[in-house]
Parts: structure tokens; sequence; C-alpha cells
DNA sequence: CGACACATGTAACACGTTACATGATTTG
DNA sequence: CAAATCATGTAACGTGTTACATGTGTCG
């Protein structure tokens, strides 16, 4: 539904067409989200199907402009009045992928978050990097809202092993064997 | 992608038929993404038809289990090695939302904030609350996860609205027609 | 001219989601 | 018996995504 509402939300700013939209899209969130011309032409297609936006006539340079209609204000103002719930969201990926890490067999949970954790961090680093590099407001507060998710995973990788190391013990190359005795115990 | 993975976790433990995968998965989750039958079904065909998994015939109570193939076994191990990059996560619909709001015309990006932050609150607070019920450890994490994430949530709300106080003035009632005069100037 | 950016669009597919149809089994 | 739960499956739709086809204009 994002890109459905953001294409609305730049239509309010006035009249655009297909290729403005998209660049328009890419600007507001620094690129971070690159987007498919193909995909605003379909969603502009579903947009009009749904008559929330109107299909002007192909102009001079081969340029075809949509703009919002009434119907599409309202579902505008309604998105912005209405808060995301959690239902609306996306299953949080990472989270299954750990909890079920967690329960199957011949995982190595502490390598998974090791190795989630390097690569959180490299986004962090990246991130906060095009930060210094500044730019328009839309687009500093996009790279803090993934400035700060960073740091909640990583974070949370850090409670995770550390949960891990207390439920069940670290186990050293040495020790082998008995990472091997206790895994067996747990299935039993 | 986290479904398909999810079941496909789920059969490493052994066999297991549609009915069965979907309470374990929400189990695993506690219950915070309900998963509908149907799209279990539908998940397994898609894998058996990429070979992942395989249907065994139908047992006597109706059950029809699935197992993993060596396939399978490989593209799970390739999950789990494999950490989430930023370009696999969706687009965070919250901060596409915030960062049009801000150049949409007509639209209160304070009263935006707030009513995202009083929801966010909310959801926290319900987490909170199921955290003191206890469970397993894996929906325990998943639970800390949507904690930790709320939590990053309020604080970049938080630093939205300053960021918003420092670039545009707050305005009270009163001055309403003030307000009016500084954002059409700033439409100029 | 040839390459590249601008510009529009379609076809095909993946995944997620809901609603529905259908039966077997259990239980009050 | 009736209702609820268990269990499987299909049909239909929505969004997102990629790849492709096509044409125009511009610039070295």
């Amino acid at each position: 539904m994002s890109i459905r509402h953001g294409l609305l939300a730049l239509l309010e700013r006035g009249s655009r067409y297909g290729y403005q939209l998209r660049a328009e899209f890419e600007e507001s969130t620094g690129g971070t989200w690159p987007l498919n011309v193909g995909q605003v032409y379909t969603t502009l297609g579903r947009l009009e199907r749904d008559g929330l936006v109107r299909g002007m006539p192909e102009s001079d340079g081969g340029q075809r402009p949509y703009e919002i209609t009434d119907a599409g204000r309202a579902e505008l103002a309604l998105w912005f009045a209405t808060p995301l719930s959690q239902a609306d969201r996306p299953r949080d990926e990472l989270a299954i992928k750990l909890a079920l890490a967690i329960t199957t067999p011949g995982v190595d949970v502490r390598a998974v978050v090791q190795t989630q954790r390097s690569a959180t961090m490299r986004s962090l680093q990246e991130f906060t990097k095009l930060k210094q590099a500044g730019g328009e407001l839309p687009w500093l507060l996009v790279l803090e809202a993934m400035i700060f998710q960073c740091e909640a995973e990583s974070r949370w990788l850090d409670h995770c092993e550390s949960a891990l190391v207390r439920h069940r013990p670290t186990v050293t190359p040495v020790t082998q064997h008995i990472d091997e005795r206790v895994t067996a115990d747990e299935r039993a």
C-alpha cells in the first residue's frame, strides 16, 4: 500500500506524469528504495481503475499527466489520519528466522546472530555516512528512521545472544563432543 | 519469503501436515502474526512445485504430511546462513508516509506524528503485558523484537517532532492566521 | 550515426490474503 | 443431533517486481 499512497501524495502537489512520479518518489526517500518505472505505470493504472486518479490525454512530448480525484484526496486524507497498526505491518522476517532457528535441529543460532549483526552494522555505517552528506528534511528523516531501526536490531541481536547463552551454554571448538551430547539431551 | 522458509524450517524437524504447520508456526511467534490455513496449503503447493518439499500420500485420518527434500534442506541452510540485507526488507511505510506528509500541502504533520505515537505506545504496552505473561524462548524473543521496534519508532517520532519544530515553528490555535501566512510563504 | 536518457506501457510471475467449498471427527 | 473443531483444498484478487517492447529526443 505504500507506493499506492505515495503516488497519491505526490499527485496532491499537482498533476504529474509517470516518470516524474518515480523521480520524486525516489528523491523523497533518497534512493534508498529504488522504484522500478514500470511499477509506477501499473500502480497508476490501478489507481485510475479505482477512481483515485484521472489520466489526462497525452500532451505534446508524449507525456501523459495524471491528476488526483476527490476520491483520491479522501483516500489520502484517510491514510494520513490513520496510524499504522501492528497488524498492517509485514511479518518481521528476522524475528521469525531467529525464532525458528532456535528450534530447528542442526542450526548454529549464534552464527546466525553474528552474521546478521555484521550485516546490520554495515548498514548502520552506510546510513551514518549518508547522513553526514546531508540532504532535505524528508530524506533525512527517512535515513534516521533506518538508523534507529538498525540500532534497535543490533541491540535486539545482543539481547538474543545473551538470552541464548543463558539458555544453552556456549560451546568452544575444543569441547565439540560436549555440544553433541547437550543437543542430544535436548532432543529427548 | 518468510512463510515459505518458515514452513521449510518446521518441516526440518520432521514430517508435518498443513494444519500442524499452521499451529506450530503461530505457536513459535505467539500468534502475533496469525496465519490463514489456506495460505499454508498454497505455500506448500509452491514449495512442492519448486522441489523443496515432497507431499506424501494421504494417510488414515485424511492427513497429508509433507517432508522436506535435500533441495529444501539446502535452501533452508542458505536462508539461515544469509543475513537479511536492507534491500530484502519491505519499504518502511511509516517513514514514507511521514516523508511525504512533510511536502504534501494541507497535511498537519504534527497530528500525523502524534496519532502514530499513540498507536505505537498502545502496541508497546500490549507487548509489555504479554511479556510479563511469559512463554517459550522463541516467542519471547519475537516479542522483544517487537518491543525494541516500538521503542525505536517512538524515539524516532520524538526526533521527527523536534526536527519539525526546528524547521517550521509550532502553531497554537490562537495564532491560526499566522500559520496560514507561514505556509503561504513556504509555497512561494 | 550511435548511444544514452526520457517516456510509456504490457506481460508474466511471486507472494500474501481472504473467502469459499467440502468432508471427517469430536463433543455437548 | 447439532455445533464446533480438525483438515484439505481451490478460486480469486491485490500488491510488488522484473523483464521486455516501443518510441522520442538529444548530444557527442
